[in-house]
RNA sequence: GCCCCUGUGGCGGAAUUGGUAGACGCGGCAGACUCAAAAUCUGUUGCUCGCAAGGGCGUGGGAGUUCGAGUCUCCCCGGGGGCACCA
């Protein structure tokens, strides 16, 4: 773990910058501790395979994040023979390994500077001893790792290459990970760069495996070059135990290539008789050999590790754990649950203020009664988050869950959330839910079957000439320029980030609330860009939902008078039988207009859903008919208006629903409408009719005009001829209701 | 370094999944109303040549498939995200 030697606690990799407590800004230890974990690492495959299977309504993205989270990897263990070990070590060292078809190329072993046999080595090796403790000091983070220079120790132990004469020192090595595969490896520096850049700097041969097809043997010319070049490393290739000349093309690059369609030729192999197969067949091949003659075998490793879940914090819920020296680990008896956290803790010296509390964590063992000590870690907050919607079924159940309501609600329908939980919370509650399923508290594998990630609300930025950031209602823009509004001070304006406290860049709600209201807030929020996009909070585009509402009040008001009477059940007065062509036009509009918002809002386009209402209230507008029936088609339309913005703007469409002459209240008392199929279809439709491939003309026909009948009426427009300039026809494309292509 | 997504007017974004590119909104321009302004309304608004009629060009760049490409394929460039001493 990352252990603040100021702070006293561990650190999560996100609080370690450059090597650094990111409060302390203590150089960050790497520590062993007890802790206690949680094994999601048992949960790794089916974690995985449900990824595939269950999680359809999943974006690709989150469900491609948690695979590579979890990072499943076919390979293999191979065991090298160790010569110059002590009496007590084991007599073969484990490497874990996902090319074993390189095993050729093997120069070199290296070990963790945590693998037991480095620890053990070190016993009686100062130097050594010095080493680890150095690789110890450098940092977890990201930067730290990439600062760090790749170190080797070069121990007195040398492996055993299981069917070539190379040697194979072993190295203990800084950049060797102890909690993947085995803690060791074999180094291949024709195949692997780290171990070509590894093998440069302490002078270790480099061998090659394979190489692409179409690579030629270099000419004794580019040898000589080369060897002059690298001279104080040469490169050999030895294959069998027979010389063979350098090869050039791995002087600086290693040649790596895992392909499973492109064969590549493998110069030696001394595992498998071909030479020209796909890296992923000699993998297999060589796993094969390695199991046929004892050598090792095959395996599959994950990247995913088990939930560190504890925590030197006050804040979060005890471990539920009793430590006895006479009967070790002791859980808390259930009728002692839940562990209550004491309330009289000081903060006034830094780590954990429940271990430092005098009598909270001094307990009775409940097994054996004597003298024992409370857990004083908490859970990690994720726990909480990880089964909260199973609670939220029967949230004053006896039990943490009640099975006939979770098996009732769960699983969650839709899920609405950030990507920023793809890997953390979202991992965590389904490795969760698999293991209350296990222990019988739910029923179900997924917890969530739908799953929609949300952008982040987004505002330019403003800074004034001292560098601090201004709030969006400290400055004043002008066009291009902005300067603060008390003094007139110049203000750079930054770019538009996710709004944070930290750079100012937020809007109150409540005071767009307070100007426009919660209606206009929401309405610019769904019609700016989709929800799963970033949304670039503007003020003009606030002021253009303001303004939009606005007119559709003032539209129902004034049209509400001159309508016929209001239906008491729901919308819309019965239709005239004889209906004018254009009140039948304007229902057309009304109908298509319910349908595709019903469509768009099920599927989270609110934005398309708004342009169509936009579209539905300028044609409203528009409509200057004055026939008996128009009125009957107007009802319908501001009726249907009223309830399509209801979910987005539910203030404003209960006021025009009142308006419109109604009793009931819109929100309960009224269904969706549904549109009539018959009046979402148009009679007529526009026909674009290409010459060549161009757009020349378009054409109006009636539904359904059949094939022949939509050419001939195509190559009769006038703008078609024109462009055909006298040529026939060599060749007609006709696409029913849509295109007509010319070719001539 | 590896993996993934993405690139459309001045801006946010549409495009029935291979069939009229730019819906709708913001912004701009012009006009009406007004003593004036605000608000509102009308028109216009991809670029370009043209008085006009009408052309030409156009979805990051280049090639390809097709009667037809924003959409499919390949290469390149830009932007964003995830993972990262993972052997």
């Amino acid at each position: 773990v990352n252990w603040d030697p100021v702070d006293q606690t561990v650190l999560a990799n996100e609080q370690v910058i450059d090597g650094r407590g990111w409060r302390s800004d203590a150089p960050v230890e790497r520590r062993k501790l007890a802790q206690w974990f949680f094994r999601i690492t048992a949960y790794a495959e089916d974690l995985l395979q449900s990824l595939e299977n269950d999680l359809e309504r999943w974006p690709a993205k989150v469900r491609l994040m948690q695979e590579n989270w979890i990072g499943k990897s076919r390979g293999a263990f191979i065991d090298f023979a160790i010569e110059g070990r002590s009496k007590n070590s084991p007599e073969k060292l484990r490497v874990f390994t996902t090319r074993p078809d390189t095993l050729d190329g093997a120069t070199f072993l290296a070990l963790s500077p945590h693998h037991p046999l480095a620890t053990e080595l070190a016993a009686s090796d100062p130097k050594l001893t010095a080493f680890i403790a150095e690789c110890d000091r450098v940092g977890t983070s990201e930067a730290a790792i990439e600062l760090a220079e790749k170190k080797g120790y070069r121990t007195t132990l040398a492996g055993k290459h299981p069917y070539l004469p190379t040697g194979l020192p072993v190295f203990v090595a800084n950049f060797v990970l102890m909690d993947y595969g085995t803690g060791a490896i074999f180094g291949v520096p024709s195949g692997d760069q780290r171990d070509l850049d590894f093998a440069r700097k302490y002078e270790l041969p480099v061998i090659e495996t394979y190489r692409p097809l179409d690579s030629r043997d270099p000419t004794p010319d580019e040898i000589e070059r080369y060897q002059a070049k690298f001279d104080e490393n040469p490169v050999v290739s030895i294959g069998n135990g027979t010389k063979r000349e350098s090869l050039f093309h791995i002087a600086r690059t290693a040649f790596v290539d895992k392909s499973d369609t492109q064969k590549v030729r493998y110069t030696a192999a001394g595992f498998m008789k071909e030479r020209e197969v796909t890296p992923i067949v000699a993998i297999e091949k060589a796993i094969e050999w390695l199991e046929k003659n004892g050598h090792g075998e095959g395996t599959i490793q994950y990247r995913l590790r088990d939930w560190g879940v504890s925590r030197q914090r006050y804040w979060g819920c005890p471990i539920p754990v009793i430590h006895c020296e006479a009967c070790g680990i002791v859980p808390v008896p259930m009728d002692q649950l839940p562990v209550e956290l004491p309330e009289d803790v000081t903060f006034d010296k830094p780590g954990n203020p429940l271990d430092h509390h005098p009598t909270w964590k001094h307990v009775a063992c409940p097994t054996c009664g004597g003298n024992a000590r409370r857990e004083t870690d908490t859970f990690d907050t994720f726990m909480e988050s990880s089964w909260y919607f199973a609670r939220f079924c029967s949230p004053r159940a006896p039990t943490p869950t009640e099975r006939s309501d979770v098996d009732y609600w769960l699983p969650v329908d839709q899920y609405v959330g950030g990507v920023e939980h793809a890997v953390l919370h979202l991992l965590y509650a389904r490795f969760y839910t698999r293991a209350m399923r296990a222990g019988g508290h739910v029923a179900v594998d997924e917890p969530f079957e739908g799953l929609f990630t949300q952008g982040m609300v987004c505002h330019e930025t403003y800074r004034d000439e001292a560098g601090n950031w201004l709030l969006p209602q400290e400055i004043e823009r002008t066009g291009e320029q902005a300067v603060t509004i008390d003094g007139n001070r110049p203000v750079e304006i930054g770019r538009s980030e996710k709004m944070s406290k930290s750079r100012k860049n937020v809007v109150d709600p409540a005071n767009i609330i307070e100007v426009y209201g919660a209606d206009t807030a929401r309405w610019f929020m769904l019609s700016d860009s989709p929800p799963e996009r970033d949304l670039e909070w503007t003020e003009s585009g606030v002021e253009g939902a303001w303004r939009f509402l606005q007119r559709v009040w003032r539209m129902v008001d004034d049209a509400a008078d001159a309508l016929p009477p209001a239906n008491r059940d729901g919308v819309g007065a019965a239709m005239p039988a004889d209906l004018s062509a254009a009140a039948t036009e304007l229902r057309r509009a009304t109908h298509k207009t319910i349908k595709g918002v019903s469509e768009d809002i099920a599927r989270f386009h609110f934005n398309k859903a708004v342009a169509r209402i936009h579209e539905l209230v300028n044609r409203l507008q528009a409509e200057n008919s004055s026939d008996a029936g128009i009125h009957h088609a107007r009802r319908e339309a501001l009726e249907s208006l009223t309830l399509l913005i209801q979910p987005m703007v539910p203030h404003l469409a209960e006021e025009l629903w009142s308006r419109l002459g109604h009793q009931t209240l819109l929100a309960a008392d009224v269904a969706w409408p549904v549109a009539e199929a018959a009046l979402t279809i148009d009679e007529a439709v526009t026909i674009a009719v290409q010459v060549n491939g161009k757009l020349r003309a378009t054409i109006e026909l009636p539904r359904d005009t059949a094939s022949n009948e939509a050419e001939a009426a195509a190559l009769a427009d006038p703008a078609v001829q024109r462009a055909m300039e006298g040529k026939a026809a060599r060749k007609v494309i006709v696409v029913p209701n849509r295109i007509v292509n010319v070719v001539v």
